[in-house]
DNA sequence: TCGGATTTTTGATCCCGATCAATGACGCCG
DNA sequence: CGGCGTCATTGATCGGGATCAAAAATCCGA
C-alpha cells in the first residue's frame, strides 16, 4: 500500500506506438504536433497496490492511464471508503480546479501511465483548443458515469447493484477488447463493496447467489457470465 | 409536471446586465464578444413543475440558468428516481456527448433561464478557447461535486446525509449572497429524499430529530441553523 | 372562508444489508 | 511442502432505514 520503487523508462518512447493512441487525450493530436507532445510525457510503472497520487496532494502532474487498472477513491475521516470510480487505459487523471487532487489513486496490479508535468501540459494545451475539447469531451463522458452511477448508490438494491457492476464493467473492457463473457475481475471484493456502497460480505453472498441461479460462474480473478440476460435483468436497467 | 405555457422574453435584453454576468459561462467573454453573444441566447421563463428538457430527449439547446431552481433527476424504469443536482443560477446545462440529455430538468418555482440553440452556440464556441476552457473548469466543478455527492450516497448515514446536505445548500446560496444561518429550502422533502437516497420518511424525521437537539428550527419554507458547529459535527465532514 | 387535495409529520412494524464471528481457500516464501 | 498471512465465503444476529398506516398541517381554488 505504500508508495515504493517507481520505474521511469530510461529513453525514448513513441506516442506514435502508443497503444491508446486512439482513445486518449492524445487522439485531437496531429502526427506533427504528437511529436512535440512526446517531450512532456514520461512512462512511469506503479507496481500493485501503488499510490499514484492522494487527496488533497497539490497537483504536479497529469496522467494518462496506458496499462493496467487503477481504484479512484475518497476517505471519510474514520476511515470509510468510497471508490469513485476504476481507471482503465485511455482514462486521464488529475484535472482539477483548485490545484489538488479531489481523489486518491492506486494501482490495482501493475500499472503504466504517461506523466505530464501540469505547467508544460498546460503551455501546450493553450495553444490547441482541439486538444482542450478532447479532454472536456472526457470530462462529459465521465460527469454522465458520475450520474449514472448515483442512481446506482442511491436508488439500487444489493443485487441490482452487483448486476449492473458486472455488466457496465464487462461493457468497459470490451470497448477495450479485451473481454467476452468470461470478466476478468482484477480488483478485490472490498474494492467492489466500496464502489457499490456496500459490505464485502454482501458482495460476496450476492455472487454466490448469481452463481447458485445458475447467472454467472465465478472463476479464478472474475467471472464468467453464464446467463447474460438473467443478469441484465437483475440489473433493472 | 407537464409542460405548459412558457413565456419568451418580446425583445431585447443586455448580457451586460445580467445578474450571473461574473459567475457564469459568459465570464470568460469580453465586452465586445458579448455584445454579439447576446444574439444567440433568447430568455425564456418556466413556472413552478414545468419541465425544461428530458432524459433521452434530443439536445437542441443549451441552458444558462438565470434565476430560480432546478432539480436535476434519472429516473429507473419503475420509477424510482435519483435526483443528481440542483442547478442554480450560474449554472450550464445541456453538454452531453450523445446528443440527448443524459438527466431531466425540472423548474422548482419560477425559473428563467438563457436558451442557446445548440448549433450556432457551437460555432460561437469554435472560435472562443476562452469560453470552451470556461465551460471545461464548470464541467471539472461538477466532476469533483459529483463525486462528494457518491460519498455521501455510497457511505454515510442518513443523519450524516442531511446534516451535510444543509451545509452545502447553504453554502451555495451563500456563494450568491442568498443566505445566512436561515437556509430556504425551496424543494419538496420528497425532492430532498431523492436527492439524498432517502425516503421522505426518514428526511422528515431527521428535521425533527434535529430541531429536538436544538439543532436547526424547521421554519416555514426552509430551516434555520441554531448551531451551525453541531450540525457540522454530524456530517462528519 | 370553506373544503378537498397535497404535503409533511408521526407512529408501528418489517426487512435488507450491516455487523459480528468463524471457517475456508489461496498465495507466498522459507 | 508446510506454515502463515491475507482474502473470500458462509453463518447467526442486529439494527437503520424502508414500508405501511394514519393524523396533522398547508395549500389552493371555488
Amino acid at each position: 500500500m505504500k508508495p515504493s520503487v517507481v520505474t521511469i523508462e530510461p529513453n525514448g518512447h513513441y506516442c506514435s506506438d502508443c497503444a491508446i493512441r486512439a482513445s486518449a487525450v492524445c487522439s485531437s493530436l496531429d502526427a506533427a504536433e504528437l511529436r512535440e507532445f512526446e517531450h512532456l510525457g514520461r512512462r512511469v510503472h506503479f507496481s500493485s497496490g501503488e499510490t499514484v497520487f492522494s487527496e488533497e496532494d497539490i497537483t504536479t502532474s497529469f496522467y494518462n492511464v496506458l496499462e493496467g487498472v487503477m481504484r479512484l477513491y475518497k476517505l471519510l475521516p474514520d476511515g470509510r471508503r468510497q471508490i469513485v470510480g476504476f481507471a482503465l487505459p485511455g482514462d486521464f487523471l488529475g484535472m482539477n480546479l483548485s490545484g489538488r487532487h479531489n481523489f486518491s489513486a492506486d494501482a490495482i496490479g501493475a500499472v503504466t501511465v504517461c506523466q505530464f508535468a501540469k505547467a508544460p501540459f498546460g503551455r501546450f494545451i493553450e495553444e490547441r483548443p482541439q486538444l482542450l475539447r478532447r479532454i472536456n469531451e472526457l470530462a462529459i463522458r465521465e460527469l454522465s458515469q458520475a450520474r449514472d452511477h448515483m442512481v446506482l448508490l442511491g436508488r439500487r438494491s444489493a443485487d441490482e447493484k452487483v448486476a449492473a457492476f458486472l455488466l457496465g464493467w464487462r461493457e468497459r473492457l470490451l470497448a477495450l477488447k479485451e473481454a467476452s463473457d468470461t470478466v476478468p475481475l482484477p480488483m478485490s471484493r472490498q474494492d467492489i463493496a466500496d464502489y457499490l456502497g456496500l459490505t464485502i460480505e454482501t458482495v460476496s453472498r450476492t455472487f454466490t447467489k448469481l452463481e447458485r441461479h445458475g447467472a454467472i460462474a465465478i472463476i479464478h480473478g472474475g467471472i464468467s457470465l453464464l446467463d447474460p440476460a438473467r443478469v441484465e435483468a437483475l440489473a433493472a436497467a
